[in-house]
DNA sequence: CTAAAAACAATTTTT
DNA sequence: TTGTTTTTAG
């Protein structure tokens, strides 16, 4: 091998390259965060079809995010174009471009629909009809866990729900959703893994086609996603998963750090390559990161360095509330308005008071938001009449349309309609049909108008192109007049969301084919997040600890370090602690040259104003960390605000303000009884520090 | 069936 | 506090 021939090795480290070269045994790289993993993903893939004369076409990447796929593709094909071909995915879609091939086996519809968790719990909810909304939605998150776990309703299901009746409500929703013939998200996973242990001839298949496979993030992978790998593994094929154990945060969702730490075990020989060098951050930050994350347990140990030099020490800031955690974040930005800052949150509920303080102050934000495009009403309204064209058993999506916009047939209707046994195993047309019959006047126009409305659709999918079928849909089923009502009374933007989406359709084929597979890439697709907020030159970011996975920032603020809140209060288990610790670690690796930890003394949670204790992270934070804290010079006066205070005559008080006045310290203090005064310390030697906080 | 009133919670969320 | 869901009245 000439150098010239490995040119894309060039300026990688020693490590990095080993991971790229490596072949013949399984591989666990453990890439520390900022260690350069994506690129060298990217690298092996193109060294695999340019030096190992790997046929791209047998080679399968996967991610856990479709913009994570997209980028790695491109990333890929710069390097090397013949990586078109390699089949790079996450495990959801993967799971449905099989599960489209082998549609009868897995006793589909051939043109299935994904249902998230709405319909899932639209579903239960047509199951159990009285039970409460919140009763089904923990069967519905159960029903989902269990699925993550690879567990099937017959299987014992203690260590999901400890509700007697899940088992049961677990296998009547099976039931109904295989009648339909749709799958939700954990299906996607389970029946391919269920078509490839019972059908020898299609496992061989298609481990004939796959030789190599790659996965990234796999510290969030869970335990079916960990089950379907072992399937599509033969001693011929050549894995190699990427993660880091340390940034496992999706533990709520069924990711199962175990499959990280256990990979050398259910795949022998396995060799394992630590990238620690860390391209991102300064010496200090990933001190203050490595120490937080020490104290976990069952980690697999690494440590990660850097030659960028040691940088600017982070600081913790205590503040008395949520506005004076606001106005610091706010005079950082200002006094270095270049510096690309985010501001990061436990929960969502936190951005208010920001943007609040931010639109007031004129300062450009984007929220990295959780309203995700195909979650919004308008757009699974139109879903739903796409997918119930497709498949006419469809239930859930028969439910949500039959009387929106309001056309007269209301739950009785609907309930008739689906108690003919036509509606499970014909089509749920024929039981309106049917219905339409015994009915007479208006009711029976009513539906005879549905069923002309599906036909005339129907029609149109035929012979116009996709997006202009859509668009069609949307004005003929009354959506768009319906939305543009509440558009005007609401001063939403449903309407734009309805024309995105008729956009979105115009790359498509026309068709049922061409429809089946825009409905599958909106279904899957959470990428396709718009952020909200205000445009305008170098925006804050206002995002949570979770949704920064993957990204980086010059400077990052961490705030609301307070017990209850973070680490989030509830189970004491110390599972959930660690993995709190992890989101912690994931937090501070996001930045690239500082970081603040803020906290409040007393916090506006729910509507009511309490007090709150400093987080206990802030005690794991390094001694140098905390010392320097303390040592503000402007804050060195022992007075900021949250000090406690003894005055003779008002009693014990907490420090709420401070401010100067001609150099001289004020302070407004608020006491037990209730009142607040202000004083100047340097004056009033009866207002004594009872105590400061200490880390 | 709609609209207003009352009651009732309140994480994180790659697919 | 807020947003959502359920109940009640019209």
């Amino acid at each position: 091998m000439s150098g010239s021939e490995l040119w894309y090795l060039e300026g990688l480290n020693p490590e990095q390259e080993e991971a790229v070269l490596h072949v013949g045994s399984p591989l666990l790289i453990l890439a520390g965060a900022g260690s350069g993993k994506t690129r060298v993903i990217t690298v092996k893939i193109a060294h695999l079809i340019l030096q190992e004369r790997i046929n791209p076409y047998s080679i399968l990447a996967v991610t856990f995010t479709n913009k994570a796929a997209r980028e790695m593709q491109e990333r890929a094909i710069r390097i090397c174009p013949q990586a078109e071909q390699v089949m790079i995915k996450t495990f959801h879609s993967f799971g449905a471009w099989f599960l489209r091939r082998n549609a009868s086996l897995a006793g589909l519809q051939s043109h299935f629909s994904i249902y998230d968790e709405e319909d899932s719990l639209a579903l239960l909810h047509s199951l159990y009809p009285n039970r409460e909304k919140r009763q089904l939605a923990s069967l519905a998150f159960s029903i989902g866990r269990a699925k993550d776990y690879g567990l099937l309703p017959g299987d014992s299901l203690e260590q999901i729900s400890w509700d007697p009746e899940f088992p049961k409500a677990y296998q009547r929703y099976e039931e109904r959703l295989r009648q339909i013939g749709n799958v939700d998200f954990g299906d996607l996973i389970l029946r391919p893994l269920e078509v490839m242990q019972s059908h020898p001839e299609v496992k061989q298949r298609i481990q004939d086609r796959f030789r190599v496979i790659l996965v990234d993030e796999y510290q969030d992978s869970n335990v079916a996603q960990h089950k379907l790998l072992k399937e599509l593994y033969s001693p011929d094929t050549y894995i190699c998963v990427v993660g880091d154990d340390d940034q496992s945060i999706y533990r709520f969702r069924g990711a199962e750090v175990g499959n990280i730490l256990t990979f050398s075990e259910d795949f022998p020989g396995t060799k394992m390559i630590r990238l620690e060098q860390n391209y991102r951050s300064t010496e200090n930050i990933l001190k203050t990161a490595s120490e937080v994350v020490k104290n976990n347990r069952g980690r697999l140990g690494k440590v990660l360095w850097t030659d960028k030099g040691g940088g600017k020490e982070p600081e913790i800031v205590p503040c008395v509330d949520q506005e004076e955690e606001a106005r610091f974040c706010l005079e950082l930005i200002r006094r270095n308005p270049e510096t690309e800052t985010a501001i990061l949150y436990r929960i969502n509920a936190q951005s208010r008071v920001f943007e609040t303080l931010f639109i007031r102050e004129g300062i450009p934000y984007r929220l990295v938001g959780t309203l995700r495009f195909y979650e919004r009403e308008e757009v699974k309204d139109t879903l739903a009449y796409l997918r119930f064209l497709l498949n006419p058993k469809d239930e859930v999506s028969f439910r949500r349309i039959a009387n929106k916009p309001s056309r007269g047939m209301g739950p009785a209707t609907v309930e008739a309609v689906l108690s003919h046994p036509e509606a499970a195993t014909e089509s749920i047309l024929t039981a309106v049909k049917i219905e339409a019959e015994k009915r007479k006047g208006k009711a029976e126009q009513i539906l005879r108008d549905f069923l002309s409305l599906c036909q005339h659709l129907y029609a149109c999918l035929e012979k116009e192109s996709l997006s202009r079928f859509v668009e069609y849909t949307i004005r003929e089923t009354g959506l768009e007049e319906y939305h543009q009502t509440q558009d005007e009374i609401a001063g939403s933007q449903k309407v734009r969301n309805l024309e995105e989406l008729v956009n979105a359709a115009s790359i498509y084929e026309p068709g049922v084919e061409g429809l089946s597979r825009f409905l599958e890439e909106v279904e899957l697709d959470a990428a396709r997040t718009r952020e909200e907020g205000q445009a305008g030159e170098n925006p804050v970011t206002l995002i949570t600890m979770h949704n920064t996975k993957g990204l980086e920032f010059d400077r990052v603020i961490i705030t609301g370090l307070e017990e209850e809140l973070f680490p989030r209060g509830g189970e004491e288990a110390e599972e959930d602690l660690e993995e709190e610790r992890r989101l912690f670690y994931v937090a501070i690796t996001r930045a690239r040259e500082e970081v603040y930890f803020t906290y409040c003394r007393m916090r506006r949670l729910h509507g009511r104003l309490q007090p709150m204790e400093p987080s206990r992270f802030l005690r794991e934070l390094p001694l140098s960390v905390r010392e320097y804290s303390i040592q503000q010079p402007e804050k060195n006066d022992g007075f900021e605000p949250g000090t406690l205070v003894y005055h003779e005559e008002y009693g014990q008080g907490m420090i709420l303000r401070r401010w100067y006045k001609d150099a001289v310290t004020v302070v407004l203090v608020r006491f037990e009884n209730g009142r607040t005064a202000q004083f100047i310390p340097r004056y009033e030697k009866r207002l004594e520090k009872v105590s400061r906080d200490g880390f």
